[in-house]
DNA sequence: AAGAGCCTTATTGTCGACAATTTGTTTACC
DNA sequence: GGTAAACAAATTGTCGACAATAAGGCTCTT
């Protein structure tokens, strides 16, 4: 792999699992000293960063960590009940009865995680993004995959504190409520089953760690 | 200006002008001798440009200009119909009438471009990109802006040549259209109005470039 | 003590060079 | 004649160095 590759995905990490704080300044120098290489490939991973929302350049063009931010949660959150909401109708078209078995498997697997297990946070990680990939899959517009990818990795940070956070049941029954009004053929219902279900997440994570009672 | 950045410009709009062909290659070490400059900026210039979808790595690291299809004219439509309707319907909710008279204003300045003038191209096209923009500036979702201008940046290239065949009275009553549903208040109304306008951008372009007739 | 102007230091922008990888071409073999 | 090995050319990945720029600290003045 490249020098490259391997940089952005260690210092890609190290925000999302909040190693790096939200202002802390990456300066080339630095880092390519800690991490044992030029400073070619680190700012080619920095740029990278830059571009994917992770950091930002300020005025003076040091590069900083993003911030976290309710508005921000709300905002990216608001816009994937939109554009996967979207990505269910049109996938409710054209999904075949085989399809949505599958989506039923990684559901029933969803649920069958147990929270003793040490890796549950992974292993309920990758079948979620499974799941809800499926549907900008086969939305049949290519270019979706990439919107909601895009916007899927900018809240990971979110996303790895909501996965410590949560019950999943809510979040399997949500899945089993699209699933089902993807077996009546309506995709006016699983459009919206799939808002609901985002929508849940957003307050879900707004409520835990931005609006949490002075306890 | 940087380096970077004036190479950047340069190398984009030559593929948004068509000078540069989709499948053309771009190495590095041509591109720096004939722009008159080291391989650093080019390299970083020529990242961003993937980064924006305006040229893709071949698995041979080989760096190419993307090609233009129709599917990809169809799925970035698509999605700027969602997003933008989207934005029209939040915007509608805390547009003051100031703003509406700002919108009427623009596209009022828009009917009275003559297409004797050389730059009219230019001029409406900046009038056109400010009039879809106010819609998700004021939408009150920030990341809204990011997304649908990082659509329009994508179908920049489509964009330029459906300057060039439109007569431009059709695009100037949908903005009428959706001018007179925001003055009622009526933001469903509005959200389908724009839904319909960018449908019709998408389709003036599908017909004049993909199955013109064999004439 | 507050602010303006220098000096030092930290950091980024750009360069040229070399190593690693891939492509294209020639040569040898069946 | 066609295929494979060997070689040459083109291209990218990475490096270290230097120049340009901005930040932080020092002195001097008021």
């Amino acid at each position: 792999m490249n020098i490259k590759t391997r940089i952005y995905k260690q210092i890609r990490d190290e925000i999302i699992y909040g190693k790096l704080m939200p202002g802390e300044r990456l300066p080339e120098t630095k880092l390519s000293k800690t991490l044992g290489c030029s400073r070619a490939p680190v700012r080619e991973a920095i740029n990278q960063l830059e571009s994917e929302g992770f950091v930002f350049r300020k005025p003076n063009r040091r590069v900083v960590v993003n911030k976290s931010s309710p508005e921000e949660i709300i905002d990216y959150y608001s816009l994937l009940e939109v554009l996967e909401g979207q990505a269910v109708g049109w996938a409710a078209n054209h999904l075949t009865s085989q399809d949505i078995d599958k989506l039923e498997d990684m559901n029933n697997s969803m649920k069958k995680i147990s929270t003793n297990d040490k890796t549950y946070i992974q292993k309920w990680a990758s079948l979620n993004v499974a799941f809800h990939r499926f549907f900008s899959e086969k939305s049949g517009n290519e270019k979706m995959v990439w919107l909601v990818d895009e916007i899927r990795l900018r809240i990971t940070r979110y996303r790895y504190l909501s996965f410590m956070i949560t019950t999943f049941n809510d979040y399997i029954k949500d899945h089993e409520a699209i699933i089902e009004a993807l077996r009546q053929r309506d995709a006016v219902k699983a459009k919206a089953a799939m808002k609901r279900h985002i929508s849940r997440a957003k307050k879900v994570l707004l409520n835990h760690f931005f609006y949490m009672p002075e306890a």
